[in-house]
DNA sequence: TCAATTGCCGCAAACGTTTGCGAAAAAGGT
DNA sequence: ACCTTTTTCGCAAACGTTTGCGGCAATTGA
């Protein structure tokens, strides 16, 4: 239980006061080398390591990046974080993870979480229920940087980095188009969404454009069990279709599972693309799924990318889009 | 850019002193009721949060828990992860979370950054090439908690909370005997990790009990690809296994994708069963996979509740092991 | 009525760091 | 030898909070 090194501490022990070791940890011109080189050896015998709360409170600034997801359980969010720690590490921050289950009230909480640990930043992802962000644009008035991510306000000005879910839907819309299909089914998710507004509408004005509206049925599912059981149903009837569109991952694996209890062959019996997070689950299967990347790393990246050039003096309000890209597997 | 709220600043309004607001807001007995009333107001009006910085520099405590992980994008910590936020929130922690990839020295340097946070406790998962834990142990010993989880070094005498292998892995092995399988593959991961040396050696032991030994084949794979190649391999011999034995979610990726190539039947043609974090996967496929679960989410908690009970004064070194459950599918 | 108790509050130090400013000592210029 | 500049360092205040202690006034007890 041995109390840690202190910059009063190593200061006594080598006849110096607190500020010229301060100084001389931190290279200052001011500072002798010899003086520096005592004492950063007598830190590195003492193993000193600078009081974090000490230097935030001195300096009014933190280490911390405040990032707030729906949910850590989920594997956009998931490489979102990876990429986002990743850049955070080698800026010397740290990563504040909150999660705020799609509930607005938690959401507020944990910005004052953030507040209350006077974060360097904030990287939000708003549940779809949110109505008011100006907690959020406050802070962002008073000089820390706030991006918000993936699921953004659609009408305020703020700084933005998102999927360009419209050409992730026209990308999946054009390549079926391009292999002459018959009849589509289209699964999308919760239609109160504004992503699955966007995608829907961005697909479906890709093949109205091209007179073939007639050639897609929409379905809708807000579960994988939701899109299980619409398969089997429109499966069920004479005239099927030989192409499905899944809007997510979660679509993906209702689709997949209807598939494989009606034991339809890809992509001879049935065509499939879907949208999909990194791809990491349209590889699981064989043939492996034709997909469109909305990369959450890559988005990550991005975001914390942004953040940096806030920092730097572009504070004007920015909205980043992340280009979707399209990779070729065996079922369409 | 207004300034922030301060108890100087309340108190200043107010006509008090700063230690009398501060003792206000914490409902100190000293305080009547009236001054509370009074200062509590002020303070929702000027939206005054407590500076974490100040108090845990005052107090030389902070609300930060250090959670060092192998990799956030992995279904397995992620539940984790998950698990401890949720526990961790309600009272009044907050999440470090910092990745190590795997390498002893991103570890070092990791578990730096929470000593610098003062934080109030470590979970930690070891890489399987770290030999040297002491730098965790020295920090334990100076009073800050450290639970090793998952991963867990063999031989040091630490708090560790871990899935029983051995048990998840006799629990296959039986359920496999008990349905009078023939032949079985067993496929297991990198040979040189304790994982996969707990886990076979328990296998391999309750097949040797019954005499059913010459019935296994063990083979290894270190990615989901060597296992789909493993398998592919095995199958194409006359002498087929019945049976396929998965070590974790990421060889049934690899085993499930070989059974589609092969237009396998499942249950029929070949059975199969698997040890699986939270059991997403094994629910994914048609039929839905037997597996052992040993579950993220369950072990968080565990975690958690172990450094509760370590700061409420149990401190002695303590093992506790998360025990698995079988759950059926249709594959076996 | 006086002493003892209680209720309520303020003073001031401390946590470890950063930083503007001033000062002493050394170096340089003439 | 004297003045100026440079190098090198220390003083002290400040960041916002907690907390032991002491003090004043009001209440109680006899």
């Amino acid at each position: 239980m041995e109390s840690r090194a202190t910059l009063k501490n190593i200061s006594h022990i080598l006849n110096l006061s607190i500020s010229t070791v301060s100084r001389a940890l931190k290279n200052h011109p001011d500072i002798s080398e010899m003086t520096k080189k005592k004492v950063q050896e007598a830190a590195n015998m003492l193993e000193y390591e600078p009081n974090t709360y000490a230097i935030s409170l001195r300096t009014d600034k933190s280490n911390l990046i405040g990032l707030i997801v729906p949910f850590i359980s989920n594997y956009f969010y998931q490489s979102f974080i990876s990429a986002v720690e990743e850049d955070a590490k080698k800026d010397g921050y740290s990563l504040l993870i909150l999660q705020s289950a799609d509930d607005p009230e938690t959401e507020i909480a944990n910005l004052k979480v953030c507040r209350a640990n006077r974060v360097a930043a904030i990287f939000i992802c708003v549940s779809p229920t949110t109505k008011d962000i100006s907690p959020f644009l406050k802070l962002s008035k008073s000089g820390t940087p706030v991006v918000f991510f993936d699921k953004v306000p659609a009408y305020e000005a703020c700084d933005k980095v998102c999927v360009a879910d419209e050409d992730a839907a026209i990308m999946a819309a054009e390549e079926i188009i391009s292999k002459k299909k018959k009849k589509v089914l289209a699964i999308f998710g919760n239609p109160s969404l504004s992503i699955t507004q966007k995608r829907l509408s961005a697909f479906t004005d890709t093949f109205k454009q091209k007179n073939l509206s007639k050639k897609v049925e929409i379905a809708y599912a807000e579960s994988a069990d939701a899109a299980r059981q619409e398969m089997m149903r429109v499966f069920k009837t004479k005239n099927r279709p030989d192409t499905v569109f899944c809007m997510t991952d979660e679509i993906l694996f209702g689709v997949i599972k209807a598939i494989q209890v009606l034991k339809l062959k890809m992509p001879d019996e049935v065509s499939l693309i879907t949208i999909s997070n990194d791809g990491f689950f349209p590889k699981l299967f064989e043939p492996e799924i034709t997909y469109i990347e909305t990369s959450g790393y890559e988005l990550g990246k991005l975001t914390f990318k942004r953040m940096k050039d806030y920092l730097a003096g572009k504070t004007f309000i920015q909205e980043v889009l992340l280009p979707p890209k399209l990779v070729h597997g065996k079922s369409i």
